[in-house]
DNA sequence: TTCTATGATTCGGG
DNA sequence: CCCGAATCATAGAA
């Protein structure tokens, strides 16, 4: 059973691929001109059937001299006549696809989150975008910053080595492939459009492993978001300072305690509450409402917050005197009838810090 | 843990 | 859009 196989390859024309063309070639008939002939395209064509089964030297060797037969031409003319009748099959499948409407909105969300495009303006344009979405406090809140910036970076990092990765690979192999067929193509006929062909499946290969590396990407990226915007959701409270500066403009303005636009971006300066100016802005308002209501609610729990400050701002004033701050000024003469006597008060010391300003 | 203070959000009204 | 009001959700104190 065994003696077989060795005696093919110990004669190294192996019939394993083709044994009815070898029996056809040996049983043909003897002694013709023609009859030599066909004997000789009989071994090359075993020749070129059984060359997958050898070393790669020894398919060198047998290669190179399958490229110097004389018969070779002939059989070239052969195979290109014969590709010439089913290559017209394969045309008809190449179709220019139109662009991955995914691919784009993957694209588009990977510009727009800074992780694609300019490595520095893409960072900080992301800051932003997240700056703007988000809400928070002066130094506290820069520091959240940075740790989503930071991982932004990261994130961008990996997807541009990967990315990097990928083109790098897609290219060798691109070559390599091109390389094989070019040799090839001395033995087979191989159109230059063949050749571009194979290099649009390779790439069309490759960008969908692309495609894959970015919409891990975006995953992370929406991740990271998520969580960021969850940690805003944590309410950081206003430092004391930033609590007084409020505090004192709402006791000094307590007949009138509706600080306008620029009133509110000068509070939120002072506070330094640093966001986007719409979003400092909601914040005094958001605590102006809030501060309004509760005082509202329960005056007497704010009596003594509310002495403390309006001798605050009384002595304030009467120290800097005439340069009193130029917030200080209530528009509207207490209109509310429900006043208690401590808002009335209040209004005496502020009425004075205007006079005296 | 519970309780309170407080920033944020939502909703209806003007 | 801004307001008051009610409500939510969490930070921080007890």
């Amino acid at each position: 059973m065994d003696e077989q196989p060795r005696l093919m390859h110990s004669h190294g024309v192996g019939m394993a691929g083709h044994p009815g063309l070898a029996q056809h070639m040996q049983d043909g008939t003897a002694g013709t001109d023609g009859e030599g002939r066909k004997q000789d395209i009989g071994d090359i064509l075993q020749q070129i059937m059984t060359i997958t089964d050898q070393s790669l030297d020894e398919a060198q060797a047998r290669k190179h001299a399958l490229n110097c037969h004389r018969m070779k031409p002939a059989l070239f003319n052969v195979l290109c006549e014969i590709k010439e009748k089913t290559v017209l099959s394969i045309r008809g499948a190449q179709e220019e696809e139109p662009p991955d409407p995914q691919l784009m909105r993957l694209d588009n969300m990977l510009l727009a989150e800074g992780v694609a495009g300019p490595e520095k303006g893409g960072g900080s344009a992301a800051a932003a975008a997240a700056a703007a979405a988000t809400g928070g406090v002066g130094a506290d809140n820069s520091a959240e910053h940075s740790d989503y910036r930071a991982k932004l970076t990261q994130i961008r990092q990996i997807y541009h080595t990967e990315l990097e990765k990928y083109e790098q690979a897609c290219n060798e192999f691109t070559t390599h492939v091109m390389n094989l067929l070019r040799e090839q193509s001395r033995t087979r006929p191989i159109s230059p459009k063949e050749i571009e062909r194979m290099v649009g499946i390779i790439h069309r290969k490759f960008s969908s492993i692309q495609m894959q590396l970015k919409q891990s990407t975006c995953e992370a990226v929406m991740i990271l978001r998520s969580r960021f915007l969850d940690a805003r959701r944590k309410r950081r409270n206003f430092n004391k300072q930033a609590t007084e500066i409020l505090n004192e403009y709402f006791y000094s303005h307590l007949s009138n305690p509706y600080p306008s636009e620029e009133a509110k971006e000068e509070l939120a300066k002072k506070c330094s509450i640093t966001v986007s100016q719409v979003t400092r802005i909601n914040k005094v308002s958001n605590w102006f409402g809030n501060k309004r209501i509760r005082y509202k609610k329960n005056i007497g729990k704010f009596q003594e917050e509310a002495n403390m400050y309006a001798a605050r701002t009384a002595v304030t004033a009467t120290s800097v005197s005439a340069h009193g701050s130029q917030a200080n000024s209530p528009s509207t003469p207490n209109s509310a009838g429900d006043c208690s006597e401590g808002k009335r008060s209040l209004l005496s010391y502020s009425d004075f810090a205007t006079v005296l300003d």
